[in-house]
DNA sequence: GCAAGCGCTTTAAATTGTCAAGCGGTGTAA
DNA sequence: TTACACCGCTTGACAATTTAAAGCGCTTGC
């Protein structure tokens, strides 16, 4: 079962330490929510390469399937965390270029703490090989 | 930014080339991988408070159902990232203690850089309500 | 005795993510 | 002219993950 906490959850003060959220809105809470939707990390971290296309991102990011990236790039451009542009090259092409706002290229602080870390703790301690592959870029 | 970034990414995922072999190993990729399972951010910041037991870590993290945490908890345990002792009060109840590894505690600065992240652009812009509540605890 | 807390496990649904394929359009090569 | 190959997606069926709900064995406190 799903112990005590409500939707309400949190820190029911016991939590000994700090300050306890108001009106239970909570910034980190929410944060952590949005990142760890599978493949948002892979995403943000591809665009602070560069923008990109769909299709490119979708190489970039290395395993997501179409339908999960519109529904994320969609969810994240209403976060405002990136934006959609449709470009219009030369001729009549419409290609869908994708980028981060400013708000989430400041994402590229958590990505770069992320990289240190892994860098540092995840060398080849593997244990668990999930099949994942290689990535390429560097922080 | 910094991102150097070879686009030549991960592997061909979707795609079929099995290229097989010892991929690249990204150590970046990899701990995405982890930290984007739902709870595990949420299980960290939590623990950065404070070894706790099972229910009290569910109350803290809110809203994880015991099943979710426990699987959590392996996977976490296995790639060393927290531990678990069990200590055997007095007479005879014998309580689980969770808490990080050193590996585990670095996650901070992860968790700081989405705390800080989170503050300032995520105050309460949202145009979506996903229904989180607060969480108590700072880092 | 009995409710309540502890650390979990089990079972069946609901939620999420994935595969494979396809649609309309364009550029390129045969 | 007819293929393909690539673009940006969408769809529908299916698998994986997460969830609620309940329960088990055990201990503590009233």
């Amino acid at each position: 079962m799903t112990l005590a906490a409500p939707p309400q959850v949190a820190a029911p003060s016991g939590a000994a330490s700090s300050a306890s959220s108001q009106p239970g809105f909570c910034p980190v809470y929410r944060a952590i929510g949005v990142l760890q939707e599978k493949w948002v990390l892979h995403i943000v971290r591809a665009l602070l390469d560069g923008e990109k296309g769909f299709n490119e991102l979708a190489r970039a990011v290395g395993g997501c399937n179409s339908a999960t990236l519109t529904q994320r790039l969609e969810h994240l451009e209403t976060l405002q965390l990136i934006g959609k542009r449709t470009e219009d090259t030369h001729g009549k092409l419409a290609r869908s270029v994708y980028s981060l706002t400013p708000a989430g290229r400041e994402l590229q602080g958590v990505i770069q703490a992320i990289d240190m870390w892994a860098r540092e703790h995840l060398q080849e301690d593997e244990a668990r090989l999930e099949g994942q592959s290689g990535c390429g870029s560097a922080v």
